[in-house]
DNA sequence: TTGTGTTTTACGACCTCC
DNA sequence: GGAGGTCGTAAAACACAA
């Protein structure tokens, strides 16, 4: 397969078992295509409030995660459990998550704190809206909800667990882009497939890039202004800001990837 | 309870790179 | 040609107001 490849393709970049513990090194080491972004400037991120059922999601893989699509027999959901805890202790939490108080009790900590006992949501307790209520939803949607749902096939969407999210999240706040060989391991590791890996990647850039362009547009006024005159003088609010910020290709196709989050740090 | 808006997975089209 | 990238979109999952 090309995992085989593709693992022998990176390892010179990426040598080791998986990434250090310490996260001494940059992402750069990582290889992402185009230049890796600086990992540790995501500030909405400082509040990172983790929660995360580990026992809960380790064991939810096994059922809930029905059908395999594509290549994901590939790894199938056995391995996953066991190996999560191997991998939150290969990779620990990068330094931007530094902030988040680590959970009592013993092991990699980060993701050893149950939620709200066995069996309970996400995080029933915590405030209702925060930036990653994704981190509260998905065992209770994972837990029922991942059984599978359709559109013409055995399951049209699933909804990953916390763990698999927090995972995610934390490779992502260290490098935007995954390498081959971080997407296998970490698709071995969640119990998914590279390709829901690359995918989540993909969507988690796109969302970041959505974020960061409302973030850019200026608040809006408090009142409307009467509308123009039709004689094609422009409009106080200035150009369009389509014309600001055309697309994503553009934030991440230049020297920096992530040129735009620069801009908002003060 | 329901309607509505937002977020989260997943895919296809198209592009670039090797 | 195949990989992964963005972009746009579909639809489920979810939150919340009425």
């Amino acid at each position: 397969m090309y995992v085989g490849y593709v693992l022998d393709k990176d390892s010179p970049v990426y040598p080791g078992p998986a990434r250090p513990a310490s996260l001494g090194l940059g992402p750069q080491a990582y290889g992402p295509p185009g230049p890796p972004p600086a990992a540790p400037q995501y500030p909405d991120f400082t509040g990172y409030s983790h929660v995360e059922p580990a026992p809960a999601a380790a064991t939810a893989w096994g059922a809930p995660f029905p059908a395999p699509k594509d290549d994901w027999a590939a790894y199938g959901p056995g391995p996953a459990a066991p190996a999560a805890s191997s991998a939150q202790l290969a990779f620990g939490p990068p330094p931007d998550f530094s902030s988040v108080p680590a959970p009592p009790g013993p092991g990699p900590g980060l993701l050893a704190q149950p939620l709200g006992g066995p069996g309970a949501p996400s995080s029933p307790g915590t405030q209702r809206r925060t930036p990653y209520e994704w981190m509260r939803r998905s065992v209770a949607a994972g837990g029922g909800g991942s059984s599978g749902k359709t559109r013409t096939k055995d399951k049209y969407r699933v909804v990953y667990t916390d763990h698999q999210r927090l995972e995610l999240e934390k490779e992502f706040h260290y490098s935007r882009y995954i390498t081959i060989r971080r997407k296998s391991e970490l698709a071995a590791t969640l119990g998914l497939t590279e390709r829901q890996v690359k995918i989540w990647f993909q969507n988690r850039r796109a969302k970041e890039r959505k974020v960061n362009k409302k973030q850019q547009q200026p608040p809006p006024p408090p009142q409307l202004p009467p509308p123009p005159p039709l004689d094609g003088t422009p409009s106080p609010a200035g150009p369009p800001l389509g014309g600001l910020c055309p697309s994503g290709a553009g934030l991440l196709g230049t020297s920096s990837p992530m040129p735009v989050k620069e801009e908002f740090l003060p």
